[in-house]
RNA sequence: GGAGAGGUGGCUGAGUGGCCGAAAGCAACGGUUUGCUAAACCGUCAUAGGGGUGACUCUAUCGGGGGUUCGAAUCCCCCCCUCUCCGCCA
């Protein structure tokens, strides 16, 4: 949620903003109803003290009754007329992006992210290699007729020694995390509409939601939305700042509209399992912290061995609620080029100001803390791992970091 | 699912129609004092919004929404949540 102040004194500002993230809100608009929405709480207010001033002198003064009376009549109107404007203004509000780092770089979409820096040896075979769809039917590891058979399309099974690796990816990277100062939780896989809300998820991705039929509920899309929502309307104490939270879940999304790009084997899927990392902390450190999360996304990476290149998240890629993104991109030697594996955003305030989490300074003041949400492992990197460390005969090398995890070094295809 | 109790400021907790934005305690902050990271004493201390250069002032808020009343934390209705007991269950 953008601050209503800089609708007040920074308009232009926000139209720049609004110009370069291709928001609809007509500003000026927004504008003239919040001034039209303070002007009727003004009138409004001063009826409501008029209203208690008489209402005090009614216990001796029968008379004054008889005014207070009139004056309530004349006032339900304006009540009514003053509430519309105000959820006017908070509906235009809650539609506008987040403000955008300096360094955000400009463009449309994904191929106009900005390449900071490349990592890692890209390997080299001397046979063509396998995506991750024919190895893991080869290995019999995937199976996504029989998820598609059960469920849906987008929806699959690990099995066997895939799951035994998944598991281990995702059991170690949540104590690698913990190494770091990371406090681990369990968290809910379904969130009421206000946390999607106040995590901006609602209004902006709303078309992504699985909602639960007959209940204010509906799956999380990434435990992101359960996480932060933890300390909805809390505040917090500097001296605690920052909090570093992990949470390894499922996490469900409907996809629409994202068919057909790129969407062999299980890539892009209706639900994926994801540790997140997320950090609360004071406004000035929240570079900080969006460089930390990112320097452990590459620690991770590179103890398993993955080539990557990092990415500085372009404006047209990065969602409404972001204010600076980075995206690693993971070397897939089956599909022969980089793609998504992690996204680190900071939030600023954004999500803060919705969920109402604010920090106490040790003067006693209060301010809204900031946000940093980041991806830690998602099967997209068991994946990578499948397609870069394939041999010819189909096999694949675990990562020595895994071993002491799956107790196993390689996926062998069964006989 | 059944029965009961309850939701008040950062926390605990008083408050059943106006003297209540709310006692008291804790925590926090400022200060005094004692020979030293503690104690004692004094003071300050809800949040949000509007207006004013400012002292200040007005409005709203006691889980949420509606109602009764000149006036509601307090009375009535609906909803949500928490706790206890019973039932069921991984």
């Amino acid at each position: 949620m953008i601050d209503i102040k800089l609708v007040r004194e920074q308009l232009e500002l926000l139209k720049k903003n609004c110009t370069r993230r291709g928001c609809q809100v007509d500003l000026d608009q927004l504008a003239a109803d919040d001034a039209a929405w303070r002007a009727a709480v003004q009138k409004i207010e001063t009826m409501r003290a008029e209203r208690n001033r008489l209402s005090k002198e009614c216990k001796d003064n029968p008379a004054a009754r008889e005014q207070v009376r009139e004056l309530k009549a004349e006032m339900e109107g304006l009540e009514v007329e003053t509430a519309e404007l105000f959820k006017k203004v908070e509906t235009q509000l809650s539609w506008l992006p987040n403000l955008l780092a300096d360094d955000v770089p400009d463009g449309k979409d994904d191929a106009d992210n900005l390449e900071l820096r490349k990592e890692g040896i890209i390997p080299e075979f001397s046979f063509k290699p396998r995506d991750h769809q024919e190895l893991g039917e080869m290995l019999d590891i995937i199976d996504t007729a029989r998820g598609a058979k059960v469920a849906q399309a987008g929806f699959y099974f690990w099995k066997g020694k895939g799951a035994i690796l998944c598991q281990s990816l995702f059991f170690w990277t949540q104590m690698e995390l913990v190494k770091r100062g990371f406090t681990l939780f369990m968290s809910p896989c379904a969130a009421k509409s206000k946390t999607l809300y106040g995590t901006g998820y609602l209004p902006f991705f709303a078309d992504q939601t699985y909602g639960l039929s007959g209940e204010d509920l509906a799956l999380i899309g990434t435990s992101e939305q359960t996480l932060v929502g933890y300390h909805a309307d809390e505040v917090l104490d500097e001296s605690k700042l920052p909090l570093l939270y992990s949470a390894y879940t499922p996490c469900f999304r409907t996809e629409s509209g994202s068919y057909g790009k790129a969407s062999r084997g299980i890539f892009r899927v209706h639900q994926f399992n994801k540790v997140e990392q997320i950090i609360f902390c004071r406004p000035e450190d929240s570079p900080k912290y969006h460089e930390l999360c990112l320097e452990n996304e590459e620690y991770l990476l590179k103890q398993l061995g993955i080539p990557y290149h990092v990415v500085n998240v372009c404006v047209g890629d990065m969602g409404a609620p972001g204010y600076k993104k980075y995206d690693i991109e993971a070397w897939f030697a089956g599909f022969g080029g980089y793609r998504e594996v992690t996204s680190n955003t900071n939030l600023t305030d954004f999500q803060s100001r919705r969920l109402g989490i604010k920090y106490k300074t040790k003067e006693g003041g209060r301010d809204f803390v900031h946000t940093i949400s980041a991806t830690a492992m998602t099967e997209r990197t068991a994946i990578a791992i499948i397609e870069n460390n394939q041999q010819a005969d189909g096999s694949v090398i675990i990562p020595e970091a895994l071993r002491p995890f799956t107790g196993f070094e390689r996926i062998e295809v069964p006989k």
